[in-house]
DNA sequence: TTGCAAACCGACCATTCGGTTTGTACACTA
DNA sequence: TAGTGTACAAACCGAATGGTCGGTTTGCAA
């Protein structure tokens, strides 16, 4: 591909996630990108086709993330930890593409990047929810829980974080604000134990 | 105010929370709501100030439900179920206003409604740590976790469910994308004792 | 050197944008 | 009954939109 048409998928997908596909006009990705208007329309038939491109580039980049999670041995808080970590290392080192997945799931819109969206991370989801399966059989999970639940519950407060850390940094009562890796490592903490002292725990 | 007003504001709120503000025009509101478009600029003196009022108002709703989680008593246990509930009880009785709410924390933007959802969402969050905090000081909850982080965990959980649920639904193994009352009860008992049976749990 | 295709530009097009102006029907008051 | 203000519609404005087109440059193979 040629350089002037990467040029334009890296401007298009920062704009995109900051801006939204509406929010982002054609002339202006030309211009930041330093090339004509005619020319994105040489590389790109459309602006739609120019908006899939930008989300089909940046999915495919996330694809890998998949396999290292399953390939993985040790007990189920290892794993976990693990998983989370690498997990929110992911989402923000992919910054614009987690923005702009976040902006696909609030479009109940017809512009179908959803599924793409959706298969990206349901590729994930299934995987992350055959490991829980694995560790009810062995006994590591409490088996009365639901797999897809965790797993949902795990995933959620990664992407969750991003969503609102903007937000959190004006609460003076969260300090975990500007450090994901430490906050996920939080999280899994407590969804692996809880927050009840053991001392208390009856049925809830 | 003018029924013409109230019609368009409706109107309004309900397309800035499908499409968000870039994707929605004066005319595509004078359309659905039966009105003219000049008619729209008689009321509100811009497109603009139509967002900022369609925002204000729907939080003006929301105030309210922040006292009710106070005034409440029973062990941390009763009380944060009963939060999680009404919680997410409120953000699908106020979907639009969820929507527009999660759009705004997209957006880096210049367009200052996100003060106003940051303020809506602080007063909450407050409230919340502070109950926890209580909690740990009767000993509750374990003194070694940050309140913030389990506020965090619980508001964002039940956020990032609306969210994820058109997507959850395509899923085959989540069975909870339709019943946001159960799958707030089952994340409300994750958090409070953990997914690890009790006999296995060592230091994580 | 020539031939040709891809890369590229800038002017242009119809349409739509947010917003304004004009005119009118109806209420209330003097 | 004339006057005044409000609620509304319709026509309209300049600017910006996504997209097209004719033509020029560039790189490479014959």
């Amino acid at each position: 591909m040629a350089e002037a048409a990467q040029r334009i998928l890296h401007t298009a997908e920062r704009l995109f996630a900051e801006h939204g596909y509406e929010g982002v006009s054609i002339n202006m990705v030309a211009e930041q990108a330093g090339v004509s208007k005619g020319n994105i329309f040489h590389h790109f038939s459309s602006k739609e086709t120019l908006y899939q491109t930008v989300l089909g580039s940046a999915c495919a980049e996330a694809r890998s993330l998949v396999d290292e999670l399953v390939n993985r041995d040790g007990n189920l808080t290892e794993r976990l930890i693990h998983f989370a970590a690498a997990h929110i290392a992911h989402l923000e080192r992919h910054y614009h593409l987690t923005r702009l997945v976040q902006r696909e799931l609030l479009e109940g819109g017809v512009r179908r990047g959803k599924e793409l969206a959706e298969q990206l991370c349901g590729e994930n989801f299934t995987r992350l929810v055959e490991i829980l399966r694995n560790a009810q059989d062995c006994g590591e999970l409490r088996k009365e829980l639901d797999p897809a639940l965790i797993a949902q519950l795990l995933v959620g407060s990664n992407i969750f974080f991003f969503q609102a850390r903007d937000m959190l940094r004006h609460f003076p009562e969260v300090d975990f604000a500007d450090d994901a890796q430490r906050y996920s490592r939080m999280v899994v903490e407590v969804i692996l134990i809880g927050i009840v002292p053991p001392s208390s725990i009856q049925g809830v």
